[in-house]
RNA sequence: GGCGCGUUCGUCUAAUGGUUAGGACGUCAGGUUCUCAUCCUGGUAAUACGGGUUCGAUUCCCGUACGCGCUACCA
């Protein structure tokens, strides 16, 4: 018998951007779906109008396009920025599905499995402050639940204000089965009569959600594990309607260092703004899929291929995971450091000086600090001394260790002498170049350090930096001249 | 308060009814080196606690503690 083909969903809000935790639900999502062959779609659940905001959506599917994960079907964003469904399960957009949900939500009211309820906004609040001043459990009291339903459909058709709650069973236990945590049971006497449809007619989460997972025949249910207090409702409305169960899972979620569920308070946690900062989407797409699950394997660097392949749903963790910025770092060191160079160059240049305009210059700068790197932005500070015109010797002695000054200067004049004797070719090559330089030294009979230092000083003016061979190379013949001739002139002062 | 979920190095995690409890990031030390970075070597560091079951438990069970989530006409 041919497998059910796996259909997965990502259905966030558009309430905001798309923030790190989202990605990770989204990227597991994407690879249950693609190691099968399956779909992978992306509903936007916009049923709370008065939570939504303007252009997030857009927003969110542009940041998942930069991140490489595409539903093949679902809501997306073309190349003119225009948002678009494709698929044949559509709208896509919750809130167009609005009449949808409200023949489901009628149907379960004529199956006796929900109900009308006219009661007051200030009605339930006040009971709900009676309960928590008694210390009971807070929860609808049942009064409309007792209507008699013909009386409550004149009343609906009279034009009275009305929501409709789900009539979920009062005893006996219902059990979730999870797909990462297992067997959960939930009694239905603690599980409230829960609001379907709204005031204003538009169905709340419970309802549309899984309405709309049914009519895509989503087979995967992945969300963040927030959901599985509410699931009892799902499993009700599912079962009311007859339909096959979907596999939940429930995600364990993100949290910040005092382990509280991930927010914008605590650092930043949009993705977008990572990706702005310039980390790379294979590192981002790396980090996240190993935070809360591992193929088991002594090894960090997975290409989004290789995750597709190896994800298996029963192997997520339990716990929550702390988003540890130091790791995503080194996982960007990484992946900068394999991109080819033409492609690296190309990352890195919108963050050295605009007016500088020789672009091989720039180029050899830019392959100077390759390897020092966790992020392109990086390059400014640590390579901002080689643009400019004149460096500032007062900050770093040229003199090596507690050497005198006299044998700075006497080096740093054989060292010019011997760039000025060298004819270009030979520049090209560092190791060769390198080489020449400390036979020349041997020769003299002097030592690495209080030659070399004086030189790197000279050139760059810092503590630390690259080696005097490769400023050399990058800054050519007559712009290492130029340095060593200020550095002189600076000692003879 | 009620209900639910969780707990292995600082962090992300692996493993098993019997292991020197493994790896990665970080960190520390050493080597390479003119400095930095890279690279190499090594070190540090964990089964929350208390009971049980068992020859043996970090692993299975119960309890406690702690953390988190839910308890909306938000998702």
């Amino acid at each position: 018998m041919a497998q059910k083909r796996v259909r997965t969903r990502f259905a966030p809000s558009p309430t905001g951007q798309l923030h790190i935790g989202g990605v990770r639900t989204t990227l597991y999502a994407e690879m249950l779906a693609k190691q099968s062959g399956g779909d992978f779609l992306l509903r936007i659940e916009d049923t709370d109008q008065s939570r939504f905001v303007p252009g997030a959506t857009e927003s969110l599917c542009r940041t998942l396009k930069r991140l490489g994960i595409e539903p093949n079907e679902g809501v997306w964003i073309d190349d003119n920025d225009q948002i678009i469904q494709k698929g044949d399960s559509g709208p896509y957009i919750q809130s167009q599905r609005k009449e949808k949900h409200q023949a489901y939500a009628k149907q379960l009211i004529d199956m006796d499995k929900a109900y009308y309820c006219f009661c007051t906004e200030e009605r339930l609040t006040q009971m709900r402050q009676q309960q928590e001043l008694t210390h009971q459990p807070t929860g609808y009291d049942g009064l409309c639940r007792k209507l008699d339903p013909a009386e409550a459909k004149r009343r609906v058709e009279a034009g009275e204000p009305h929501v409709i709650r789900l009539k979920l069973p009062k005893e006996g236990n219902v059990t979730v089965d999870d797909a990462i945590r297992g067997k959960v049971t939930f009694d239905w006497k603690l599980i409230d009569d829960q609001v379907i449809i709204k005031h204003d007619g538009m169905a709340t989460y419970h309802l549309a959600s899984m309405a709309d997972d049914h009519d895509m025949q989503i087979t995967h249910v992945t969300r963040a594990e927030e959901w599985l207090p509410s699931t009892p409702k799902h499993i009700f409305i599912y079962q009311a309607f007859g339909w096959e169960l979907p596999v939940f899972a429930h995600l364990p979620q993100l949290v910040n260092a005092d382990r509280s569920k991930l927010s914008k308070r605590q650092g930043d946690v949009s993705a977008e703004s990572y990706l702005d900062k310039g980390y790379l989407p294979e590192a981002l797409i790396n980090f996240l899929a190993l935070l809360g699950w591992n193929p088991k394997a002594d090894q960090e660097i997975y290409t989004h291929d290789e995750l597709i392949k190896l994800f298996d749903l029963s192997k997520i963790n339990k716990s929550g995971a702390f988003f540890n910025q130091e790791k995503l770092d080194w996982f960007n060191n990484h992946y900068l450091r394999q991109k080819p160079a033409d492609e690296y160059f190309t990352l890195v240049q919108p963050y050295l000086p605009s007016d500088e305009k020789d672009l091989d210059f720039k180029r050899r700068i830019a392959l100077l600090f390759w390897e020092r790197l966790n992020l392109p932005s990086e390059i400014t500070g640590l390579s901002s001394f080689m643009f400019q015109a004149s460096l500032d010797y007062s900050n770093v002695p040229l003199t090596w260790k507690d050497h005198p000054k006299e044998e700075a200067v006497e080096r740093l004049k054989a060292a010019k002498s011997w760039i000025e004797q060298l004819d270009d070719s030979k520049l090209a090559d560092v190791k060769n170049f390198e080489e020449q330089i400390k036979e020349s030294i041997k020769n003299k009979g002097w030592g690495n350090g209080d030659t070399l230092w004086p030189l790197r000083v000279a050139l760059s003016a810092q503590d630390k930096s690259p080696s005097p061979f490769e400023l050399i190379v990058a800054y050519g013949k007559e712009r290492s001249i130029k340095r060593i001739d200020e550095a002189l002139a600076y000692l003879l002062k």
